[in-house]
DNA sequence: TGTTATGATACTTTGCAGGTATCACGATAT
DNA sequence: ATATCGTGATACCTGCAAAGTATCATAACA
């Protein structure tokens, strides 16, 4: 039995006539006729009795007419759904954001994605950035939002610029260096410096280039285990440190932020997914971020 | 799309390698790659992707393997139930009864109908024999249960032969004949006669055969117009009545009954439907009557 | 480096859906 | 009565597409 079957029988059952039914499919009337008796053979009963004018329904055919359109039904929904998924409004997307380079972009999309692809299963969940790395490595997770670029390492991810945060000197309340308004890298040569976690590496390297390129070693003191710690460390005065703007927005601590004066932030926010992840779902999620950090008028 | 292309996808999915997915469904690996093709061009998304081993399912494979699992499952409920259908297990049956001449068997089949076939919606309602050849004629009802035969007159309708119930003859207390413990016909030649009603009008003629056959012609008076009205009248001492021994069991009247010496009872209970009435209802529902009316053994 | 798995492709065969012509039969009109 | 129309069924033909055979490209694996 072939949908081509239920098809035709719906169309004989609801003109109860096989010559219009015919018209209607648009295939003349014999194979019709043929097809009728064929699906009635294989399932061994009759579907119609045929009377002198026209055909009439049998007992089991009305059964099998209710659960065939149920059927046809079904498929054409099956059909749509297929659509829709193709067209990534529906699915799964697992996604991660590395909290010390918290977006309100991103978040913004996030919402405005909920609403329109609300059968989208959307699940986020705060990782540092090396740990992205790795999840999407595996494909654990769809998109990475990472503080700093890995283009040249990894090469199955897909990296895609964002933007350079601008990074902020954080003193401790009442630092002398607190009386200026900007400052440049090389006052701080003789500053000690709370690190950056270990595990944001990468970050702590570009912050030895730019020190060394003005002229100095710095002195790293009291590595910290994340932001919120480095901030506490600065704030007990244990040392001066150098982080991205949104702690600002993050982190309600004691300290004084002073913009840096860097030719160039050693920043730079990617998103990334793995290569391999072709799905729909992923893409309109990666169009709406485009539109939300690059609206329309803002191109080129 | 056709269910072959459901059934195949489906096989693809379960085992996610073409090859095996071919062997179980008897088909050679190349058709089978095609049909996936096919289907996935049709509905212009990709279900699968072809990785180094073996198939993965996209996004929208899994939702439509969900979809189409569900529309493989309903075709083969639906295909059940025309089954169930076609035996008899299935549908709707209305028939009706002569009240005039109840009979318990028939409420004891019905129960036990009910209970064999709970699927089946079963109504059936009390209707006079005139009512009930009309009925049939035009399809509206599927059984009847008659008091009289037509089956000369109804060439459209199958009769068939259940019992001759035996007629009581009626007379009002107290009545010169209640002396007598059996009475023989011409005893009655001079009593006047409730009549049967109108619509009754075969058992009617039949009582003047038979009365005439006795040598005298009845004098029929005072035409009631259903069982229970004929007994009210007798009682009243309007006349005497022949009347289907049921009436005994139906109505709780004051009046007499005595058996009355016929050759053969003129009632004769038929059931009938309408010669092009194949439902597998009725039929289910005759060959539970029959053993209920001829029970196994008493065959032959 | 051969062997074995994977799925895809090229080509042939064949089964069957669909087409045309026609029949049998009944209803209806003439 | 007879012709005409409308019903579905049947016989037969055609063409397409599903299924089969043989083979390839590729990757995994021994």
């Amino acid at each position: 039995m072939e949908l081509r079957h239920l098809r035709y029988f719906v169309a004989v059952a609801e003109t109860l006539n096989v010559r219009r039914a015919a018209e209607r499919l648009h295939v003349s009337q014999p194979p019709l006729s043929r097809q009728l008796r064929d699906l009635e053979e294989e399932m061994g009963a009759r579907l119609f009795v045929r009377t002198k004018q026209g055909m009439q329904l049998t007992e089991a055919g009305r059964f099998f007419l209710k659960e065939t359109r149920e059927i046809l039904a079904k498929t054409q929904r099956a059909l749509d759904t297929v659509q829709s998924a193709k067209r990534g409004e529906i699915g799964r997307l697992t996604l991660a954001y590395d909290g010390s380079f918290s977006d309100p972009r991103l978040t913004r999309v996030i919402r405005q994605f909920r609403q329109r692809f609300p059968a989208v299963d959307l699940t986020f969940s705060e990782m540092p950035t090396h740990q992205q790395i790795r999840e999407l490595l595996d494909q654990h997770i769809d998109l990475g939002y990472l503080g700093l670029r890995f283009t040249e390492l990894e090469k199955e991810l897909q990296f895609e610029f964002v933007s350079n945060p601008a990074v902020w000197l954080v003193l401790p309340p009442g630092h002398r260096l607190a009386r200026q308004r900007k400052i440049r890298l090389p006052s701080l040569a003789n500053e000690p410096f709370v690190a950056p976690p270990r595990t944001a590496f990468r970050y702590r390297e570009l912050l030895l280039q730019y020190c060394r390129a003005a002229g100095f070693e710095p002195r790293m003191v009291h590595e910290s285990n994340n932001g919120q710690c480095m901030l506490e460390m600065v704030s007990a005065g244990m040392g001066v440190a150098v982080v991205p703007e949104s702690f600002r927005r993050l982190f309600a601590i004691e300290v004084e932020y002073r913009p840096l004066a860097l030719t160039k932030s050693p920043l730079e926010i990617h998103i990334a997914w793995h290569r391999e992840n072709h799905s729909p779902v992923l893409r309109s999620f990666l169009e709406m971020f485009r539109e939300q950090v690059h609206p329309a008028g803002e191109r080129g």
